[in-house]
DNA sequence: TCCACAATCCCATAAATATGTTATATTTAG
DNA sequence: CTAAATATAACATATTTATGGGATTGTGGA
């Protein structure tokens, strides 16, 4: 099985580290290392990476634009983000920019090697400093989970996603086939179940407790 | 440095080896492993546990009602889960539940250790395959993150925001100490920007695109 | 200085919405 | 089978919204 590393690290003596690390395990073939990632289209092409190593605090293109770049030239190559940071606005970046995993560099010596093997077999490696973040983040702002469901009929609910849409009460008659007046009764119920009075509160409430998205 | 662990698993193999396991590390101590969690409360009180480990899948109370139910009595003590699931659902009710940590039972082998000191130290270790369904779910789903603004005015957001509470015209100026009419002009601008003719649009799709929440 | 823009306010009006009451055919649950 | 719940529809009307004008004041930048 052959491994091929790319690396884009400005420390040269942790750059030098990172090389000694993988050249140590064999099928690891280290393609190419740079303090910078400027020439990200060439080295893609021509140094066939199937693992990159991204610092995140490059000079120049910093590593989350760099994941951004590679990301819109070749979706498959796995990405593994190095970093002293483990503050949310960072790994957000990096995970919606297309990273694959995010290791904090006082784990590097010993869980590079580990990593880049789970990355290769599709996981998400990442140190747990920065899966706490992460699981803490949706604890508190919640991903969507309907819980309460104020016992809605399913064609309230038709009409209420209609309604958030934006649609008018004339659009929803449209859109469900049923007349105007049916709409509005439709509506009236929803606001008594979910004791509300106008159309932004039931759409406020509705996506915000995720009966609808 | 004591670690006090207590484990909840059905399979003997399983229990055993990591008896086993945990043993052979100094300053690791069992106090306690049984095939299912009936008994929490009385565990939580006598054995003072820093650690538990508990499978997901058990007999009579699963173990994510058992985590609830730790919960309910003990918040501090480190909960890390052990699976053979990998499966998005469960996931995210461990992690809503409170559980510390995620191990699936086929890294136990060459994590458990690691990751009990991890979640010690205030991180939440989780298998790799683990963290990528969580970090693919936020893709997905898309915590929020405001890309876009709209090049909306401090005072075209507190309008909105407003508006999307519920509120009335009536009712944002009073909030807000405006006029009716200011209120109507601010509306009629953040609809323009924000290429919309209703409330409906306009709080759904702030809502939606994490603009206001 | 002058312009663009933010924030405030006023007026007017057509359209849409909120809400009450009533009613019928169909489904569902007990 | 009967009662409750659901889906449908109509009518009426007081409020609220959406949208078009036009205006004033302050602020920051060119």
């Amino acid at each position: 099985m052959d491994v091929n590393v790319l690396i884009y690290e400005d420390n040269e003596s942790l750059r030098n580290s990172l090389i000694a690390l993988l050249s140590r395990e064999k099928g690891f073939h280290i393609v190419g290392d740079y303090p910078e990632c400027t020439d990200l289209e060439s080295h893609l092409l021509n140094l066939d990476p199937s693992v990159i190593l991204m610092d995140i605090d490059l000079p120049e293109m910093n590593g989350i634009d760099g994941v951004k770049k590679i990301r819109s030239i070749n979706t498959m190559v796995h990405i593994l983000m190095l970093t002293v940071f483990d503050d949310t606005p960072s790994v957000y970046d990096a995970l919606y920019a297309g990273a694959n995993g995010y290791l904090l560099k006082k784990h590097i010596s010993t869980r590079l090697v580990t990593s880049i093997k789970d990355i290769l077999e599709g996981g998400s490696p990442m140190s747990p400093a920065i899966a706490r973040l992460i699981i803490d983040n949706i604890k508190q702002k919640g991903i969507p989970k309907s819980t309460k469901d104020y016992n809605l009929t399913s064609r309230e609910i038709d009409v209420l996603i209609s309604l958030a849409k934006g649609n008018s009460y004339k659009m929803i008659a449209e859109d469900l086939t049923i007349s105007l007046d049916t709409v509005r009764t439709h509506i009236k119920h929803v606001y008594e179940k979910l004791h509300v009075q106008s159309q932004g509160e039931a759409i406020g409430k509705a996506l915000r407790e995720g009966l609808i998205e």
